[in-house]
DNA sequence: AACTATTTATAAGA
DNA sequence: TTCTTATAAATAGTT
């Protein structure tokens, strides 16, 4: 538009085409600059040369996926965001739930009563008094399956002390192996890998006010013990 | 940019802002145009005007969803995937949170003991029986604040009465006017629609069994009243 | 919508 | 790319 008419069709020239195309592209950029400000308008310019390079013009007042979202809305209903719409709404109920659900925690932990009246907090208690009895019963039974579980190894370890006695019988003559080895025994039936002592140790305690010494050798040394 | 220079600001007359933007945007779509055909370049415009009507221009050689396709593949951040997979794993949580709440509830409840050990119980007993103590503190307050409600109801009727039992006994000598157009009064201070009958037809009865006829001018004559 | 005096954009050259 | 500048095009204000 200066310097001669052109006429508007394919610059073959490439590098005139790209000298051509960037100052139109600054010359519309511009202008669109001018129309967002002079009447207030929301403008969006993509554009992708004939090399493939992206250029893009956005107002200032929004972003490019914005206008695009607008775009959608208007001209018409794509896939996309139906879908995302759809997912919105799931987040938004679900959220609804969550806060619900909360509140009834609340409630149930005796905080946030203020919106109830007398009946439904009459209604809350007996509600959560019921629940007491029903974790209390199965409390109850818990402790009733494991004391059956002990029972049945305390059956276990008698069962194995009653053999063990039977065996020291036997071997009288022979007094090497016995009971001393067998303790460990005691302890991995009993299922405590430590506490298994205390069983044994609360009953039979060193009293280590006698000053005793083991000897080496067999002898009538006694080491004395006293209930702790 | 004729007959006169102009500032790049916000044309305030609304006629104006309108004509110029017309002007402007067929302005910038031919120019658009051009750069199209003259470049070989594809060029996406979304303008909304400020009364929100849309308008676009596009090369023929493309659509707009097509170049927009074009505009994320290339900006690469791909603003809607990742917003879209933000919003699932939004959702995921929340649904989680959700599971875990009504989990809780469900315990809270009685209900899904089964994964608990003993000291959880004892802890979740422990718990739910503090809840329980809240809840019936807050329902005893709330019993007492209705109490001192109609305690002052009651403390205001007993005051009107006093008044009414004044006003009688002043009016000894006027039969006419008195009790009977009072009555309404009672009421409409207990709140009651009804049942405000109750409180003084108990107390104070017109005993019919004495024939009582209420003369005109000023006599001993004196209406009786039994307890009920 | 059309007109037109001016401003602005830009093609070609440097 | 940028600058220059002659000239084409756009457009502000008016009718």
């Amino acid at each position: 538009m200066a310097r001669g008419k052109i006429q508007i069709k394919k610059i073959e020239n490439q590098t005139n085409r790209q000298v051509t195309y960037s100052k139109r592209r600054n010359g519309l950029f511009k202008k669109a600059n001018e129309l967002t400000v002079l009447c207030d308008a929301k403008v969006s310019i993509v554009m992708i040369s004939s090399t493939g390079k992206l250029h893009e013009f956005i107002s200032p007042s929004i972003t490019t996926k914005q206008l695009f979202d607008l775009y959608q809305k208007t001209i018409g209903v794509d896939i996309w965001t139906s879908h995302y719409e759809k997912m919105q709404e799931q987040l938004r109920k679900l959220k609804d739930v969550n806060r619900n659900l909360r509140k009834e925690i609340r409630q149930r932990m005796g905080e946030s009563l203020n919106d109830l009246n007398f009946e439904q907090l009459e209604e809350l208690m007996e509600n959560v008094d019921n629940s007491l009895k029903l974790i209390r019963e199965r409390k109850y039974k818990v402790i009733g399956n494991q004391i059956e579980t002990y029972r049945k190894k305390v059956r276990n370890v008698e069962e194995i002390h009653r053999n063990l006695l039977l065996e020291f019988d036997a071997r009288q003559e022979d007094p090497y192996g016995g009971l001393v080895e067998q303790e460990g025994d005691y302890n991995s039936v009993l299922g405590f890998p430590t506490g298994g002592h205390h069983i044994l140790a609360l009953g039979l305690q060193p009293n280590n006010n006698h000053h005793h010494h083991l000897h080496s050798g067999g002898g009538s040394d006694i080491t004395t013990f006293a209930l702790g």
